[in-house]
DNA sequence: GATGAATGAGGGTTCATTCAT
DNA sequence: CATGAATGAACCCTCATTCAT
């Protein structure tokens, strides 16, 4: 066959699982992982149900796609933002008001993350990498004291999950961001008045914004 | 009839309730909230799937009296066992390590209670109260020093919740619950040292244990 | 006990009996026969559910009773208002409007009585004997002349069933009950302006009202 | 492959549909429509349960896909049969006939309509609309003088329903359709000897008989 | 008689998954 | 590969009915 001689990739096949990966994210943000199902993804895909099939085994396998794309995309460009930012308390603390930020403008979206990864708790692995970095990062550079790596990560991740949850039940107070990513540094060990005054300094722009379409 | 004259209450429907409630947890606990069907909690708390009707409108209502009673249960035995303790950051680095040792003692019941959280959030604040408390005490003894009242409750529930998540989840250092707590203290602004001293001081016990039966 | 020693027939039975069939009442007119549970019943009555199978072995059975109750109370005071009424003709016109007026003044209580009749039939029986005593009459009086009895029953019943049918299912002309009462006379054989005519006389007044309490 | 070159329609899709139509009439049929259940109709189509949702939402829908049917066979197979007649108070006297000759000689299949048209009572219109016509033309030739459509429509309706269910419920007289016949055409103005002349003309035949297969 | 908790058959509905075309 | 009809297990929920108190 002579099909694009020029593009490794066969298009047809990809772009069907990315379609049914769109939709996917756009019925979870809509009704909850919970309460979708393969045959509404398959709709909203524009294809058959059984064309789902033929892209993932399982309803799980979707979540999963979901997940690494969702978790992917937001890390690399959140990454990128800070790549210039040497200090890893900085670092730290944009990448934790990046995700509570995410909160309160796309709450649909954060819920629908949040969704995800709790079904499979080991896709949150692939934002944790990124976050790891920064708290070595830190510890080797002497700006954070923890007990332990494992403690240090839940707090970073388990106050910001806190934040965002609480960002997308409802009314919080104008500093939630920041305030939650001051927190975040004393748990790590930097001093008050310095953590809140790093939290306060302007988050770096993202160019193409940090969601996608929608 | 002699029965018991001070109760007037009908103690059947109150057994049955309670046998239905006290099924639902061992089931949520075998396999997970989301997994349960109302017709396993029937056969596992020995009546007819009607019955359960009778006392239950539906699963959430069954799990808000699961949760309310897990969670009464549970800060009411913590919450006497410190009773006399009257630091605030000692009694914060105690209920830290009570929740966090849960996990790694009981973790099916860790994970049915992080279930039950998850799809009914409001549940959470029988738990929080008691926690708040202690925070604000922290607070008005100039023990704590935090940005926002809202963001440090996510600190500490947060972090706890993750370590909870993790000692679940699999293999953590021996010291995941003093580390734990050490951190949370830190978040609220004690130094490292006596963060690390107070998380290391002995628990009080708890008389009869603090899982009901199992 | 010294109960009352006058009425013979012992009150709280009866009682209890009257209450559930008036709550029957008010529930079928309510929510429609098929929609209705026994437990309702036994709700709107105030009584225990078992308490509904000390009176009636079954739905059907207090089906029968609310039928009976209707249908005779219905017949006995329409009949009674019009029993200085002679001519057959004027009778049969009286009656068929009251019913198509029952319907346009209580909608839910005829579509009660309508459902009622349409699960145990017979019942009909009860309310046709009195339509059939005036065709009998009028018979006799030489005022009507029909094909067969039988035939001329259908056409009283099912054109005042038809109407009242219409009249609770929306709007109908203002003279919806005259022309129903005209058309059934013209089928027995009064030729049209005299139809009309006596389908225009004023109603004879109901002392107490059509339909009881409600 | 030679399938039938014409027609491009999916023939599957449709064969299940009248599959389950079909069964669906012959149940109703059987045990009258609100003792049928769904799994009754599918086991009787011969398809799983499931199936059934694919082609009917709910059970009032299948029942109005099989009033459509039903009502649209009959209307047309009588309608047919009498084109050639042109004075409507025959037209009407045949039409009459029809449906309690059906009573008569097909009381399950009647009865499946009556009741399928009791749950669903907008699906009388089906029928109601070839009624309405010959009425109308009826009025324009001047042989019908009614006080208003809507009354004259009940009587029609109303007499032949009555007729029928008598019909359905047991014994009637011999001349029980000619007299339904009757009486309809006096309540529409016809005199009483002509009515029961054109009610005793005999019936154009119906070439395939009115109920299709059963 | 009245009570009301318990029963359990039965019905409606969903949805992941299969498979012939 | 895509299609989409069919499948059937599993679930939720209702409610007439029973029965011990």
């Amino acid at each position: 066959m002579t099909k694009s001689s020029r593009q490794a990739l066969p298009p047809k096949r990809e772009r069907t699982r990315r379609q049914l990966i769109d939709a996917a994210i756009r019925v979870f943000a809509g009704k909850g992982v919970a309460n979708s199902s393969i045959q509404e993804i398959a709709v909203a895909a524009g294809v058959a149900n059984g064309t789902f099939y033929n892209h993932f085994p399982t309803k799980e396998a979707v979540m999963e796609a979901v997940a690494v794309q969702t978790a992917r995309t937001l890390s690399e460009r959140i990454d990128e933002s800070y790549r210039h930012i040497t200090d890893a308390a900085e670092r730290m603390a944009i990448g934790n008001r990046r995700y509570v930020g995410l909160a309160l403008d796309h709450p649909e979206w954060a819920r629908m993350m949040m969704d995800v990864v709790l079904v499979s708790p080991e896709l949150i692995e692939v934002t944790a990498s990124y976050v790891r970095e920064d708290l070595q990062l830190g510890i080797r550079q002497g700006r954070f004291r923890v007990p332990s790596q494992l403690a240090a990560m839940n707090a970073i991740i388990g106050t910001c999950t806190g934040a965002m949850r609480t960002a997308i039940a409802g009314t919080v107070p104008k500093n939630h961001a920041q305030a939650t990513a001051t927190v975040v540094l004393r748990a790590l060990g930097i001093d008050f008045d310095e953590a809140a005054e790093i939290a306060r300094r302007p988050l770096p722009p993202i160019p193409g914004g940090l969601v996608p379409r929608d």
